[in-house]
DNA sequence: GCCAACGTTGGC
DNA sequence: GCCAACGTTGGC
C-alpha cells in the first residue's frame, strides 16, 4: 500500500466533481510529466491520494482511492492514467502554508518540489497531514 | 502580474 | 549528447 498526492485547479477539475463521480470514479487525465507519469506507474489498485487544489485555493482537501491499476491513457497511450474516487474529505483542509509551516513536513515533496503534480507521499506524512486535516487515525 | 524553478525542445 | 532558449507551472 503506497500514499501519494495529485494536485489538480479546482477550475478544470475540483473536489466537489470527484465526489459527485462517486464510487465509480474517474479517470485522473492530463498528466504529461515523465516524472508525474513514472509515479503515476508505480501506483496499484487500492492505494490512497491526498487530492489538493492549487491556484488560489492551495490546500489538502480529500482522500482519494486510486481504484484501478495503471492503464494507456487513450488519448495518447504513450502516457498513463489510472482511475480514482472521493472517499472523504478532510474535516479541516490542510492548506499549503500549514505544511510549510510544519518542521515535520519540510520534506514533503509538496514543499521540495511544488511543480510536481503525481507525489508520492511517506507513511508518516501521510498520517500527519490526515490527523493535522481532522480525521482519525486508521 | 511577476518571476523562480523546472521541463522540453532544437540547433549544433 | 550537450546545453541554451523557450514555455509552463504555481507560489507569492
Amino acid at each position: 500500500m503506497a500514499y501519494w498526492l495529485l494536485k489538480t485547479e479546482p477550475d478544470s477539475w475540483s473536489w466537489d466533481q470527484q465526489k459527485k463521480a462517486g464510487a465509480k470514479g474517474e479517470p485522473w487525465t492530463g498528466v504529461r510529466n515523465t516524472a508525474a507519469a513514472k509515479n503515476m506507474r508505480a501506483m496499484n489498485k487500492g492505494d490512497l491520494a491526498f487530492f489538493y487544489h492549487t491556484g488560489g485555493e492551495k490546500a489538502i482537501v480529500g482522500v482519494v482511492k486510486i481504484i484501478t491499476d495503471p492503464y494507456p491513457d487513450p488519448e495518447d497511450e504513450a502516457w498513463p492514467l489510472v482511475d480514482v474516487a472521493a472517499v472523504e474529505a478532510l474535516p479541516k483542509p490542510v492548506a499549503l502554508a500549514a505544511v510549510k509551516a510544519e518542521p515535520k513536513l519540510v520534506q514533503m515533496t509538496l514543499v521540495r518540489n511544488a511543480r510536481l503534480s503525481v507525489q508520492p507521499v511517506s507513511e508518516a506524512e501521510w498520517k500527519l497531514v490526515r490527523r493535522m486535516g481532522g480525521l482519525k487515525d486508521k
